[in-house]
RNA sequence: GCGGAGAUCGCCUAGCCUGGUAGGGCGUGGGAUUGCUAAUCCCAUGCUUUCACGAGCACGGGGGUUCGAAUCCCCCUCUCCGCGCCA
């Protein structure tokens, strides 16, 4: 949810934002609901307040032994009075809720303005970006390494097993990013992976609920589309300490997605699927600092990527292409060898206090002070299956044995993986 | 899953039976006093809104009864104890 007041003060730049996102939304609308609503709000308060001061004397007088039923028959007639106004009260503010949480949050002004991926701009390239003609998915199947044939027996498209040494590197990305985000400051937090209705509500926006996140039937839960769900809500109706701030927070969890709007893309392999595993930063920050914390937590990314040897660029998304929660995005991406593309490996994003707003989420330095809004910030660390494809297509010998990079070694216990040693599925 | 007990302003707690402005202690912040640390005293210390005075809201959440609910009734959530089941 954005700031009332930018929606008051400035719906020009609110209008803007729509326009450059290329969103539709009925903001006259909702700057009429919120006029109701305040209108509404101030007139059942005063009644509010004529009933507790009704109520007062009511006490005082059967206090002193005397007669209170005059008191209590007015009580009585603005009794009715009050449930109308509440009920018109309720009635402005669940329209006005509606309308402004979907909403999209304002977009930063670094932000390239374009319809779509293609007005995105390339920040900066890493490594050299060599072809090569092994796809993951063959070379991963030759290899006894993943089965997808079964799992699609068994659950349907879009999952796998990973079979042998491939879980010992999915394994490896994560306690080598788990690590580095230790060495960043960051608390390792493995969230809980469903969430009830309400929390997923306040860490996204509810077309992304329908379209990309499972719920449990006859429950009242979700299940998580990356930690960054469940880390958003972990401090929601909380006052934070801000001598707290920065909280940043590694999360470790499965993330499950539908994909329902992907039909025919990436069919092969392991690079769109229903479940993965991921390593998120996630910050809670205070607002003066947060675009600080946002190129900070992008160079964190990148550290990991460079020192997996893995070639890749940055690139700053445009209004258009960028999420609705999102103020300002940074993708990293990574080369696919086979598919001769670089492909999202990271998401890196400032919500400013467009998440703390809708999961209540304040912060203040002294009682005596005014709460604030933090700012959440997230980005991928690592996607085991998206980084298992750059590797697997861009890290093969001569031979047809895939290198591991080199600060995986230690937690694979080997430097390349060749064909499993006959215990693979047949 | 069954039985029992609970949830009050950061922490502890009173109030609930018997409905009528939510009180106290600790902690924290500010001030006074005392040549220091300490002790003592005063003020403030849930949330929202307001320039301010003030007003409203708040006793886990939601309904109901009532002129009026922390208090009575119903539903839900969570916590603790015992039993059952289980990695």
């Amino acid at each position: 949810m954005i700031d009332p007041r930018i929606l008051r003060e400035r719906p020009g730049d609110v209008r803007e934002m729509l326009s450059r996102r290329g969103v539709e939304h009925d903001l006259d609308a909702l700057v009429a609901a919120d006029a109701a609503w305040r209108r509404a709000a101030s007139e059942a308060d005063a009644a509010r307040q004529r009933r507790n001061e009704l109520g007062r004397a009511v006490a005082a007088a059967k206090k002193s032994g005397g007669d209170a039923s005059g008191h209590i028959a007015e009580m009585r007639s603005a009794a009715g009075r009050l449930e109308a106004l509440e009920a018109a009260q309720r009635e402005a503010h669940g329209r006005y809720i509606g309308l402004a949480m979907s909403l999209p949050n304002m977009v930063h002004e670094s932000v390239p303005t374009g319809p779509d991926s293609s007005a995105n701009v390339v920040v900066r390239e890493w490594g050299e970006a060599r072809p090569a003609g092994g796809e993951h998915a063959r070379i991963m199947e030759g290899m006894g390494l993943v089965d997808i044939e079964r799992a699609a027996k068994v659950s349907g498209a879009r999952f796998y097993y990973l079979v042998g040494d491939m879980v010992l590197l999915g394994r490896a990305l994560v306690s080598h990013a788990l690590d580095l985000a230790d060495g960043r400051g960051y608390t390792a937090v493995q969230p809980p992976y469903m969430i009830r209705r309400d929390s997923m509500e306040g860490a996204t926006v509810a077309e992304d609920l329908e379209e990309a996140i499972y719920s449990i039937e006859g429950e009242d839960l979700c299940m998580i589309g990356t930690s960054e769900h469940a880390m958003a809500a972990m401090h929601r109706d909380e006052i934070l300490d801000g001598a707290d701030l920065p909280i940043r927070y590694a999360g470790y969890s499965a993330c499950f997605r539908k994909e329902a709007g992907a039909h025919g893309r990436d069919q092969k392999g392991i690079f769109r699927v229903h479940q993965f595993d991921k390593v998120e930063q996630f910050a809670f920050a205070r607002p003066e600092e947060s675009w600080a914390e946002h190129e900070r937590m992008l160079g964190v990314a990148e550290e990991f990527y460079r020192g997996l040897g893995l070639p890749h660029r940055v690139v700053l998304l445009s209004s258009g292409d960028m999420g609705k929660v999102s103020a300002k995005t940074y993708d990293i991406e990574a080369w696919m060898a086979a598919q001769r593309e670089y492909r999202e490996a990271v998401s890196c994003s400032n919500c400013l206090d467009y998440q703390a707003r809708r999961l209540r989420t304040r912060f203040r330095d002294k009682t005596s002070e005014a709460t604030r809004h933090v700012h959440t910030l997230n980005s991928t660390l690592v996607a085991t299956t998206r980084a298992l494809v750059a590797i697997v297509e861009g890290c093969r010998t001569a031979d047809g044995r895939i290198e591991v990079p080199r600060p995986l070694q230690r937690y694979v216990g080997k430097a390349d993986i060749g064909a499993p040693r006959g215990r693979g599925p047949p």
